[in-house]
DNA sequence: TATGAATGAGCGTTCATTCAT
DNA sequence: AATGAATGAACGCTCATTCAT
């Protein structure tokens, strides 16, 4: 029960084991500090590591902080697919997605200012890993559309189009719920979501009166 | 043989003067490099100020970036109540107001990341501004969807729940505006925004299938 | 009489003589040192000045030194621009310049060592300052033989070759000089130094012995 | 059954043979980027051995600087040595250890600024390496000048005065090499040394003009 | 004995802030 | 009041050396 968890010299644990403790005491201090705020020696001392063997694991801070966006983005997908896979009829895939995506958010405070801080300082160097992956996975979301559509036609609106309103709506979610007084839980929200996007507000006949 | 003389070449502004063309270049700066990216001495530069002229006027480099977040906000705040008050249906304040407030940020490019910013590293020290005001402006957007809801009786939303949806479609536009293939006009997809808000994707009676 | 020499805050000299203080200060511990041994925060404290200002007047570490290595060249040039001038028969030209030439380098101590450590560093980048100086001087230098050898013909040895044979002789003085036991003062190294030049070591009419 | 079977694929060398693989390996990178710029890291996979193996070897990157010095010393002076011997007349004698030492350094390129590197970095610690041992041969140059002088009397200079001059035509030409355009060979080079070291450039008879 | 992952002191450089002019 | 030279704390990264395997 000694909080001086008896740091022993020199652990020697594995490469793999090695990065993970790195990227998980990174990818925490990042999210509460942002990227330039947090710095090196922390990352070491919260890793339980030198400040050298951050530098062999990642050519550089920016490098760790990728990495760690990196291990975010694969959570978050992994945990969005196996939702969309635990449901068979296409509405219920949207909300078992929505509540996913939210959830993992709201798991993983501050995540997504991460995402937007890359946006920020790389953005002479390359595209955001976030927008990249994003980009990268518009055909699955597309597809659920369609098969949405197809169980519930309308020619007047596209799986595009569907597919860009839900995407606003699950990012105006995420970046609002840290802010907004919490007074429902995430499935009432996405409930609530789902009943707007399905219908609107507006009860049928009432739009001409 | 004042002392004042022969000054003419130096434009002589005044105080007033002087703190806007310094936000004006900082708001600038900020805006393309982020807050910690953005070097005083550039700001300085940029402003045509000495740097200790930057720090008569603000007591340090975040009371500046303060300053220039309270600028936007200013203006942004200018810009909805015009649009707000442009109209006179409620459904069309809700049109005008979704596009102002969307257009805004499409016009000052990367201030929603500026915000998100602030988020990030003055955490510690108070509420950030742009969600402090969001709150303060809550009333006024209640009252537009009581408006709302009065000329389209549901009593199965409230105003409040139709604000979070609203907030949800308008900052999730914000923030993937620009990383969205722009096919579409920002009038095009407040329309489609609407629809959508209004009616939902489902067509009446399609329900029960 | 203090030792303590009332550092007076930011005593804010002339930019010509911070330059100055720095580079004087980086010399001596360049010298003593050479370029890697030698940190910048003690180039700062012996030039008294903070670290900062070292930067503001020189863009890096590599900058300064090579600032050291010029003023060093400006004052040997100087020097032996001085001596050569200051006679008018050739051969006492030659005589005075060998001695400023040897006697700068032994008043500035491990300055040869300088310029070769330059060598070594900063070789992929470009050329060594000495050196490029010295090729610039050769003509004079040549000038110089071809004076000496309008007093003295000899149409078996070139005014190049002279100069060869002077350089060796010169450099290897220097270097040799800080390690040989100083039996002898440089004036007295410097005219045996002539008398072996002027007519060798062998006396006429004993060569075919 | 013997412990040492089946090692066939590590050659199995010996530990005299490890380090000098160390050492040739150590040599040629030292001798690149001198002593300060040349990292062990590199040396060890020159060496085809493991840091630790370095270090096993040698107490300290110092120490293994100064075995490559010593090794080049031991290269050298075999090398003078038996230029000395293939001659019997002592002032073939000369000529055979000039052309010796300047070939020296010109197959081993860069090696005089190693030891000129010792020099400024140890210099706190110890004589340099290359000194003590030219110091320590200063002996036999001297006798070399003995001989001389019996063969050419001349009561005007002693051997030591000779072994100096002599001593400054090498060390310069060795340090001129690298930077004089070659437009002669060494051996060219040297016979000029000789025909001035021995007659000087002035004809016999011109003296008094 | 050989290895190379781990370490951490050390260093060059930056930049927000101050202050003499 | 305005300036910009001066400051020095802070930080990213390196590399000689150690030590668990």
């Amino acid at each position: 029960m000694t909080t001086e968890k008896a740091k022993l010299k020199r652990p020697q644990k594995s490469a793999e084991e090695r990065r993970h403790d790195i990227v998980a005491a990174a990818s925490e201090l990042f999210a509460e500090h942002g990227f330039q705020s947090t710095d090196t020696q922390t990352v070491a001392d919260k890793a339980g590591v030198g400040k050298g063997t951050l530098y062999r694991n990642f050519k550089s801070k920016e490098e760790l902080f990728k990495a760690t966006l990196d291990m975010h983005l694969d959570e978050l997908r992994a945990t969005v697919v196996r939702a969309r896979e635990s449901e068979q009829d296409p509405l219920e895939k949207l909300r078992a997605t929505w509540l996913a995506y939210i959830g993992f958010f709201e798991q993983n405070n501050n995540i997504i200012e991460l995402f937007i801080e890359e946006r920020l300082y790389f953005r002479d160097q390359e595209r955001s890993l976030y927008f990249t992956r994003l980009e990268r996975s518009r055909d699955e979301w597309r597809a659920l559309f369609e098969d949405i559509l197809r169980v519930y036609p309308n020619d007047e609106v596209t799986a595009s189009e569907l597919m860009d309103i839900s995407g606003q709506l699950v990012h105006g979610a995420v970046l609002l719920s840290q802010h907004t007084a919490i007074t429902q839980s995430t499935r009432q929200r996405v409930d609530l979501m789902m009943r707007i996007f399905m219908h609107g507000f507006i009860k049928p006949g009432q739009d001409n009166i």
